[in-house]
DNA sequence: CTTTTAAATTAGAATCAGTATAATAAATTT
DNA sequence: AAATTTATTATACTGATTCTAATTTAAAAG
């Protein structure tokens, strides 16, 4: 485990946000200031294939990295873009009864006004 | 109607896939040589905001078109990348439903191995 | 606890998808 | 058909991500 790996997987913790490679980076500066983009996606880009890490990607946007690799679903807000995590219960096995595959993995990203966006 | 958009639209109705804009840019050349990249990525972002076209976007690659612009759920082959439409009865007010929100619009995508894939 | 070896990091260039800009051309309106 | 709007073109540019080759670091072996 390098000192770059783990100020990675420390930024990811101590926030529990979507983050992008960008915002990984910045944060991760300041536990390691020599690190480099490079790392980070080679370190997001493995956490990924290992199954640690999720990605959710959205067109016009760079990917953002969620540290909760369980399938699960995602709302994204209309107007101010955050991203939310949502847990529909058993989804991947209705999906699969539904339609009737071998369900490997899947996206679900809902698009809707947030709450706090509601209101204004 | 330009010519430039007419081939463009030709294109998607003509092949009935699910196509990048490089792979538009490439067909519509053939109707219309002298066309260029611009002019299919301004069509195209203008088709998707007038909800005439659906982007399907996953990482890593360039974002595809979808000729039908009705909300609809994506099943992509883990092995061949093939993207086939699935059409989940009542999808959007069921997802409404279960987490009680008005939801402007939804992107499904399934990883599955597609029935070849599986053959081989 | 050195040495070796393998793996990760770095700097920097390169790539690729997509966008911006400003000039030109083609549609549409009058 | 002239005037006005809108789309297209050529080209430069941006931003996210990847690639390469050199260097450093961590892990494994002795």
């Amino acid at each position: 485990m390098t000192k770059q790996r783990a100020a990675i997987i420390k930024v990811m913790y101590d926030n529990c946000g979507h983050f992008t490679a960008e915002e990984i980076f910045l944060l991760a500066q300041k536990e390691y200031p020599s690190i480099v983009r490079a790392t980070i996606y080679n370190n997001l880009n493995s956490m990924v294939e290992e199954g640690r890490v999720r990605r959710i990607c959205q067109s016009g946007q760079p990917d953002r990295f969620d540290r909760n690799p369980m399938p699960h679903e995602h709302i994204i807000c209309t107007d101010c873009g955050k991203v939310v995590d949502l847990n529909l219960e058993n989804f991947k096995e209705r999906l699969g009864e539904e339609t009737g595959s071998e369900i490997v993995d899947y996206e679900l990203v809902i698009h809707c006004k947030c709450p706090e966006c509601r209101v204004l």
